[in-house]
DNA sequence: CTGAAAGCGCTTACAG
DNA sequence: CTGAAAGCGCTTACAG
């Protein structure tokens, strides 16, 4: 068996609470106790045992980040910066890929309840019941998941509108929007409807395929795009892996870029993978979004008081996919 | 306070070893008695917390999976596996993201010791003491942590030298090697090696830059390549992120590919992020990698003899960038 | 400043 | 088949 406390506690001639106090600074300890307690404690190698510390203080430690799929570049990089964050205040990160089943993301709830997680934020296209939600500590990326469930969110219409009038700047006619809607409300939604008030606005007709897909199918939506609309001169591509999809099926058709088609792209997952500034792109703040995400869950998990909504600036590049 | 086995016990007017048992089926429970009982549950929504049950039973229930960055395809692909794999046995996966800081891998250690996670993956390019690997379930890939460590790795050395014939067999006649190399010994070593190889026996002489080096710096080492060597015809690229970076920099010269030049990419992430056959490459197996050393894993964990070695093998995709 | 004791919520021999 | 009790390894009032 691995040594405990009270091995410590024999050690060095006092009671546990003592090794308990020297090892988390409660209160004071005498100086020369305190010594003798961590000889002890060094020269057993012991390790205080997280779980029974755990149950005694009701608090796991543990946030769960639940996203639909890990190996996407948006939440490999929020993976990547949550657990940064949360690591800073003390916190692990368990980590769950939904795969878009339901099953597994109500797990999640299940796990708070059962005390295995602190909270999670969670990331989900689906519907949950407020039974369901009520009295997890959670916290949402661009959407509400319930009235008092905090998430965090970028300004997706405004990105939106500067993006499009930068391609008219650049001389774009025939601006189509390409991109897989959200199954539920969600901020991402503002991007098309942006985009349909900035046509309206040039008097330019709307081109646009938006459809619900899965990860995947995004070569499917291009191609039919690209046959609906080709006389097409400027894209808004929502999502990396559409307007990546959309920049290869366009050279395999012999489309230069940017000459015949210019393409500006919402994300902001590119410029992790290569530092090149391949696409111009709105970029969403990524990494903020998870530092602040995390700091809101673990300020509702505290008990302290939280905002319903906060807001963040993206950016905006220019690289080779405009003239 | 939450609702206990206690008063599912009481409400059930039963003791609280039967609600365990009808909880965890270890022995039979009377019909009769186990109906009152899940009543009771249902009735109170009892959710049995976990960090009790884990204590008791000295077991977390949770891995650890450590790798240098999240937001590395490679690592990406390995954390989503991984967790679909983990969950298949009925372990969590905590994340973490080492950023190369040996404190954050050594720090795992810790935490196993203490019991919050029963194992972990270990992916590092550090060297830790076998006093602290010592007693710890860990699994590794692509190279030996120490001596009764297993590992899982993929067969380098042939794949190589099959990428190179390859290129060979197309008419290139100037093939280099670029890479960044590993800070300590790893399969990886043996892609150089395949390359050495086959360059002497065809009578070749090498073109190789392949140093120790961060992610993000491997436009220089690109940039650095294409002015050492500005003959090369065909360039075997180690990692996608290089690969990457060489195909937009040749491009970004007016190099034309693959007229000009020819490249192979050694790594398994791309087909993963959008569906095409852009490049002509070398997969590695990651999903077969990750399921393999979950599995390694916890058969470490629960006590079952493992191999030290597992070797997977890769498959060899063709895409735009060779003839 | 410090020790003895109660208790966190479970599981599991033990005795019946 | 089942209940009472001990114990997992901590933390934290409580009393001194």
């Amino acid at each position: 068996m691995a040594t405990t406390i009270k091995d410590v506690a024999k050690k060095a001639g006092v009671g546990v609470g003592t090794v308990s106090r020297v090892l988390n600074g409660g209160q004071s300890v005498n100086e020369e106790t305190k010594k003798r307690v961590l000889g002890a404690i060094r020269e057993l190698k012991f390790v205080p045992n997280q779980m029974a510390s755990r149950l005694r203080k009701d608090e796991s430690g543990i946030i769960a980040l639940l996203v639909p799929l890990v190996n996407h570049p948006f939440f490999a990089n929020l993976a990547y910066f949550v657990e940064d964050e949360a690591d800073k205040f003390g916190y692990s990160v368990l980590l769950v890929s939904s795969q878009r089943r339901i099953e597994k993301e109500t797990n999640i709830l299940q796990r708070i309840r059962s005390r295995e997680v602190d909270g999670a934020i969670f990331v989900t296209h689906f519907e949950h019941s407020e039974e369901d939600l009520k009295d997890c500590p959670l916290v949402s990326i661009d959407r509400p998941l319930s009235l008092n469930i905090p998430y965090v969110t970028s300004d997706n219409y405004e990105a939106t509108r500067k993006a499009l009038e930068f391609l008219i700047q650049k001389g774009c006619k025939r601006i189509g929007y390409v991109g897989s809607k959200p199954l539920v409300d969600s901020e991402v939604l503002k991007r098309e409807e942006a985009y349909l008030d900035v046509m309206k606005e040039h008097g330019m007709s709307p081109r646009v395929k938006n459809d619900v897909i899965f990860h995947g199918d995004e070569i499917n939506v291009v191609e039919n795009f690209l046959q609906t609309y080709p006389d097409v001169d400027g894209v808004f591509a929502s999502g990396n892996t559409m307007a990546q999809v959309l920049f290869e099926a366009a050279l395999q058709k012999g489309i230069r870029i940017p000459d015949d088609l210019q393409i500006v792209a919402y994300d902001g997952s590119f410029k992790q993978w290569s530092d090149n500034r391949y696409y111009t792109s709105v970029e969403q703040p990524i990494e903020a979004m998870a530092r602040e995400v995390v700091r809101l869950l673990i300020d509702k998990i505290e008990g302290r008081d939280v905002p319903t909504r906060t807001m963040l600036n993206t950016s905006f590049q220019i690289g080779i996919t405009t003239k």
